[in-house]
DNA sequence: CTATTTTTGTACCGAAAGGTACGATATAAG
DNA sequence: CTTATATCGTACCTTTCGGTACAAAAATAG
């Protein structure tokens, strides 16, 4: 399914499909869907207006293929820190700290999460797009649950924890878009984690 | 200031400036603002174009002036509580539990908070608007560290326990926009605060 | 009354939006 | 070679966008 190594009939398509939808995604991050242009969207993607058109159905299908490929990169980064070595505190630390990293990176201004801060205007408008967004953050939080899940807090249950836990990651992915520091926000996931597993009990 | 007893020489206007206003925070709060366009909004607000233009400048300024009210609603309806009788955790509960009444209110689908989840997006695009909405959400946060301030979590500086209470709100507003239930953010609030407040110690 | 000022409604503007027609181009199949 | 197929690039389409010109209307001032 993957090798095809025979290749198909006419043309070759000359845009990478992969780094083209990379682009795009970084584009939609940065703007929000409403606000990419096609203009913007196709210089980024290094592709003609038709090409994106034969190769993702309409603006709307780049965006869901979008965050579907953004999802899942991101669920797998998740999936890979939670089978790494240390306890549960020490891995959701690691999932929160570099998430806050990629939320505030400058390009050029921070942009948070891109289901979490960058979408949501946009997911009253059609009910496709909603749930894409919504099957892609729970997605992510399914691979954090699971890791609490091997370590539920003290008088919490873990889907509970597991809530709070993605509730705290948007709230923080906002807060970055707004542009609030890297320092306070990790002293903040700090807090939070204190909260929800004490250090001293 | 707010007597104008004496009319001005003109024609006088048809429309009310406050309920425009309110008319336009609600289209701006349920499509985001770029994808709030002139003839929705100028429907809603019962006025014609030139009108709007020559009251409130442009569709940013507008939005500005959207924001600036709105804001300021919400931060004397927080204010008003925060005076209310009851100890600060009953206090924090009802705003949670306010906000989170408004926060999940089908129109006809949950709109979310208009700053934190329906602004962001569009954060990026002018650093005029990026800073109308944080200094909204500062105003509003205020109130709630002042609450907290009365009688902060043990083993947590009043200020850290604000930040992580306004986080936590911004994303249940992501949440609810995204269709979570009234129920199961509640229960969530609730949890949040027992993590700050215990019950038994 | 006339003059002045402000808002209203209609009709319109240029620009930018999303989307497509079509011929040229580059490959594989026969 | 020719034929078939798929992509490319240009140039264009329709619609909608945010924004405005302008004259009629409605008020106050004198």
């Amino acid at each position: 399914m993957k090798k095809d190594s025979q290749r198909s009939r006419g043309r070759p398509r000359a845009f990478d499909k992969d780094a083209a939808i990379d682009a795009a995604t970084q584009v939609f991050w940065r703007l929000g869907y409403a606000n990419a242009s096609l203009d913007e969207l196709t210089t980024a993607m290094k592709l003609s207006r038709p090409s994106l058109y034969s190769a993702f159905g309409d603006k709307e299908g780049l965006f869901l293929t979008c965050l579907e490929s953004h999802g899942g990169a991101i669920a797998a980064r998740v999936h890979e820190a939670a089978n790494s070595d240390g306890d549960v505190r020490e891995i959701l630390s690691n999932i929160l700290m570099s998430a806050l990293k990629i939320y505030t990176l400058p390009d050029p201004v921070p942009r948070g999460c891109l289901f979490a801060a960058a979408s949501l205007s946009d997911v009253t408008l059609s009910p496709d797009l909603r749930e894409a967004v919504t099957a892609q953050l729970a997605r992510i939080s399914r691979e954090t649950a699971s890791v609490i899940e091997r370590a539920p807090p003290t008088h919490m249950p873990a889907d509970a924890a597991a809530r709070l836990f993605s509730s705290m990651l948007y709230g923080f992915a906002s807060r970055a878009r707004l542009g609030e520091s890297l320092e306070v926000l990790s002293s903040d996931a700090e807090d939070m984690l204190n909260l929800l597993y004490p250090k001293s009990e």
